[in-house]
DNA sequence: CTGAAAGCGCTTACAG
DNA sequence: CTGAAAGCGCTTACAG
């Protein structure tokens, strides 16, 4: 791997010619006899050359520039909030190769602010982009755009299948969706029923939500403990309010249901509403390690989160792009991140 | 991070002294004078001068030599298989700074061997170590002699607390025993009684798994659900007949046992024993993703694994070790990894 | 005590 | 179409 001993000097002087000419046939860069052109390449061929990497990126002295579109973090929300932490410590790895990185966020809520962002990555004149998918057609036009300049780019989070991206890092979302109901099934009692609650306050979301909860209802389908009922409920309005009461109107009619799983990140809104009732005995699980999510979770109100690896995510997404940028190397296309289980005696180790 | 754009040249220019004279103070080469020495370190602390280890890698061609002693992986076992596997991640990771490593094994089972492997790394003049400290005593007569040579070691899997080591990358061992004791309590009815088997097959290991139970032991002595027994047993001899005998026996006098927590890797030990006996009504967790492990957790024959990240445990050991060398990085002593809770539903992304 | 020069492996601009 | 030379930032051996 590291062992490299054949240098550009080398097949120089096996082949008979200058080190210019021998570059210029490693870059293909025209001007070199047919002939010529044959014996060195049989040559680099033969003696396995591989260029010095170190010294070609001391020569070149130009930073490769990437530049991330990401949501703006709101409310202090961790999941948002680890992804440039990612993008850090790829950075600090990969030193002392020349990467420079920009971050461009937009409003999470605001297919607008996306545009705009969007077509200000270009001016950037980025080499590589990452990019999570929140707005499906608006990230395809983003991603044709892309295309069009051939600017690699790589999703995290999520990603849209009929584009040409480098690479996808992220969850395997409806194998996650099983996980999850696998969890459910071990700590709910076997008589007892099962809540599914999806919170949609992002129409856009909804593709993620749905096939987590595809992946729960597969699990359930399969060899499972559980002999219950498994009930649907989607809550489109997130305000406190509206969540009470329609968990209110469901828990009345059900009063079997003992777990509950919801689909998306906010889980803390449901321990909250459960706090507040005074109801302790019903297993709840959900996504993401929010601080808030963690809060309750220490104090025993959730049973499990699972993370997606938000950090992870984009880590890799640099390491992709620069091995792609700088060694050519083409990653693998899809790369799942395992899907962590975390409850309060593992959470530490996460934060 | 990467922005460093003042180099020796410029240091020389503003001291008006040459390059020559720059690089002797960088280097405490001495031969310079004291007026000068002081001019162009005030120059370089205001600059905030880093050289540029590309160059410097570049100009040396002088590899580092990693050496890792860790145990001949036995009959397939999927633990210590994973540790190289880490290793040669990191070396493609670090590419193309030159790092090369060696592996010397032992046999896991024989302190000689361990000695005459440890006597064998010196020869091999490493610039740092990697090493499983399994035999206590051996271990710290290793390390007083890397001591001494100056040679900078890290410790994967476990460490020994009053050697030199510049860090541990590895399991919190206590608070493992302490997840895998939630996990039990979540899926253990309330009046049924838990069941601790320690195989200890090798007495070197007993302070690794010991420290395990106390864990275990220590999230029972706190807030839970479970309000049955909880009963150790130690089983000395790993053979199936030595196994078998011993849990008829527990299994004939403590009829309310309804999980086993095994505080080592071969929990299929135990899922063969209970398979055979046609039992199937016992929750089984242990450790470590063995091949046989993994076949009874999809069986579902055993519930939970726990997953210790060996090779994410050398991976970090090589990072740190060269960023130590390279870049005079002082790691993080003690790293934690995550206690990674594995089923049969997530078992696919550790594999 | 100090400076000028050569060289690590590669790329590029220029002369022929 | 080809080669010789300069230079990326650093280190080292040598001359003074």
């Amino acid at each position: 791997m590291v062992s490299n001993k054949v240098r550009i000097k080398d097949i120089a002087r096996i082949a008979g010619v200058s080190i210019g000419t021998v570059d210029r046939v490693i870059h293909n860069r025209g001007e070199v006899a047919e002939k010529t052109l044959k014996r060195v390449r049989k040559i680099i061929e033969e003696t396995d050359y591989s260029p010095n990497i170190l010294a070609q990126v001391l020569k070149a002295t130009k930073n490769i520039q990437l530049v991330s579109l990401l949501p703006e973090p709101k409310e202090n929300n961790k999941f948002w909030n680890r992804h440039p932490l990612g993008i850090q410590r790829a950075l600090e790895e990969i030193y002392p190769i020349p990467v420079s990185h920009t971050l461009i966020t937009y409003d999470l809520l605001s297919e607008k602010d996306f545009k705009k962002s969007a077509s200000f990555v270009f001016s950037l004149k980025p080499d590589g982009v990452i990019i999570a998918p929140i707005f499906k057609s608006e990230t395809i036009a983003f991603t044709q755009r892309l295309s069009k300049e051939k600017i690699p780019f790589v999703f995290v989070d999520g990603y849209i299948e009929d584009s040409e991206f480098l690479a996808y890092i992220g969850e395997d979302i409806f194998r996650s969706g099983h996980v999850a109901a696998q969890l459910i099934d071990l700590v709910t009692p076997s008589d007892k029923d099962i809540l599914i609650v999806t919170i949609a306050r992002n129409i856009h979301n909804n593709q993620h939500l749905e096939k987590r909860s595809r992946g729960f209802f597969s699990y359930f389908s399969g060899d499972c403990i559980n002999k219950g009922k498994r009930i649907h409920l989607n809550i489109p309005d997130p305000s406190n309010e509206s969540i009470s009461s329609a968990m209110d109107k469901i828990l009345a009619a059900e009063t079997a249901i003992k777990s509950v799983f919801l689909t998306g990140s906010r889980s803390f809104l449901l321990a909250r509403y459960f706090e507040n009732r005074g109801i302790s005995d019903i297993n709840l699980v959900g996504y993401d390690l929010l601080d808030e999510n963690i809060e309750f979770l220490k104090k025993g109100k959730i049973r499990f989160l699972i993370n997606q690896r938000p950090d992870e995510q984009t880590r890799l997404a640099v390491r992709k792009l620069t091995d792609f940028l700088t060694k050519k190397k083409e990653p693998e296309v899809i790369e799942y991140l395992p899907v962590d289980i975390v409850t309060s005696e593992n959470i530490d180790f996460f934060v």
